[in-house]
DNA sequence: TATAATTAAATAATCGATAATTTAAGGATT
DNA sequence: AATCCTTAAATTATCGATTATTTAATTATA
């Protein structure tokens, strides 16, 4: 896969995240948006080993913006480093994704409680509007839940009801997570069925919090991910 | 700063972090770890520019490997990047400082309360021998709190009680808030006289967890940043 | 005098080549 | 046959030099 083929994914992207920076134009950061693309959509498997040589070739860039690309998605866990010996992609198990989903749990209960108290009429308009592409996507476009552009629709409805509570540095956290539960989402390619009851229940949550009813906003999110879990590890694709 | 002059920072560091690996063999993690340090410890600035061939200079490394190790620092906000500008000292002020504790103490609680419920012999051994070590070099050394080795068994205590949360995840991410933290703390060098306060704050901190009473030992940890917090605002050496 | 355009200097980003390290393979020794 | 050296190949890490970009200084223009 070359850069060009990338340029989109990064176009599309937000400019909440520090990764997705309008203005990416060093090599650097555009093959660490194509690596984490690729990262989160499956297209480099956990474990895989990341040979610079190949990856040289593939991506079309020299060492030292790989290297740095590699570097920060080390940081951020999306790829695990050993020193002196490389680079592969972060590995995904069982395991893994239940100490993920716990975690996320936590973590956006309490950025959903405050940006729920928080919440001024603006925070609500983007959750509406988020639910809103996302369905109409979902009608036009088919359902097809690994359609990049759906994905970046998900992600932005996660993001805005997260989006007003009063700590960057969580919803930093929360997207961190996000992102790592997508790729266990696309490692599992089964669950094309689920997307239907997604959007049923992405509704219910966009109910939930413009009633202000936080208690019911948090079981909904919570079960939303445990639930999506739950059928990732019964598929049976995982370790 | 030479390198060698950080080496030990690099040795003392426990195996948990995956910054500190015991291997870092690597030139652009020996640079990552003596910045990192450079940065916590005030050493280098808030909002600092950090150009390259000054840091060649002070590090001793080559563009490469200090290239690496900046990169993996920005993808963890000690420092900042701008795409085609570099990288600088990442900014501090009171309003990030209130917004670090507010999101520290709910990360922390969901780690203590964790922790207090799962936590076994090991944990709690592993708590008084902090706070004992603590208290011991606190006792030998005079309270001098901007020692590197005071420093480093500060954060192993921090560290001890959130030993048993059941997620890497969070921890991790508490780690990231407590380096942080560290660094408020020694952008104002005021605080000497606190260590003392501090010392009995842990012991307190410590018994409610022995007690596994998790209402206490939160709201003690709670008051222990917040309170060390309103100190370093209340300096006026921020912002 | 202020603003815009142009050039020069400084700095960041990238490349290509070299050095260091790890991995794999083959042979020697018990 | 298994274990330990030794060597060769592959791979990572680093360096030095080049290119691209930004910043500062200078001149030109209204």
């Amino acid at each position: 896969m070359t850069l060009n083929n990338m340029s989109q994914q990064k176009l599309k992207s937000p400019p909440q995240e520090p990764d997705d920076k309008l203005g990416s134009e060093t090599l650097a950061s555009s093959v660490y948006l194509a690596l984490k693309g690729d990262i989160i959509t499956g297209k480099l498997k956990p474990g895989h080993k990341l040979r610079l040589q190949v990856l040289k070739e593939d991506y079309n860039v020299g060492n030292s913006p790989l290297r740095e690309a590699l570097n920060r998605l080390s940081a951020n866990g999306m790829v695990m480093r050993e020193e002196n010996k490389g680079f592969k992609v972060s590995s995904a198990s069982v395991e893994e994704l239940q100490e993920l989903v716990r975690t996320r749990c936590w973590l956006e209960e309490i950025a959903l409680r405050e940006s729920i108290k928080n919440g001024d009429d603006q925070y609500d308009e983007r959750i509406v509007l988020a639910v809103h592409r996302l369905s109409r996507l979902t009608s036009t476009d088919g359902d097809n839940y690994s359609n990049p552009e759906h994905q970046a629709l998900h992600r932005d409805f996660h993001r805005a009801i997260l989006s007003a509570c009063n700590s960057g540095i969580l919803q930093t956290f929360c997207s961190q997570l996000q992102d790592q539960s997508f790729r266990y989402r696309n490692l599992a390619e089964v669950l094309q069925y689920r997307v239907g009851h997604e959007e049923e229940e992405h509704q219910k949550i966009r109910d939930a919090i413009l009633d202000r009813n936080a208690d019911e906003a948090v079981k909904l999110l919570c079960s939303h991910y445990q639930v999506t879990a739950d059928i990732l590890i019964e598929s049976g694709n995982l370790s």
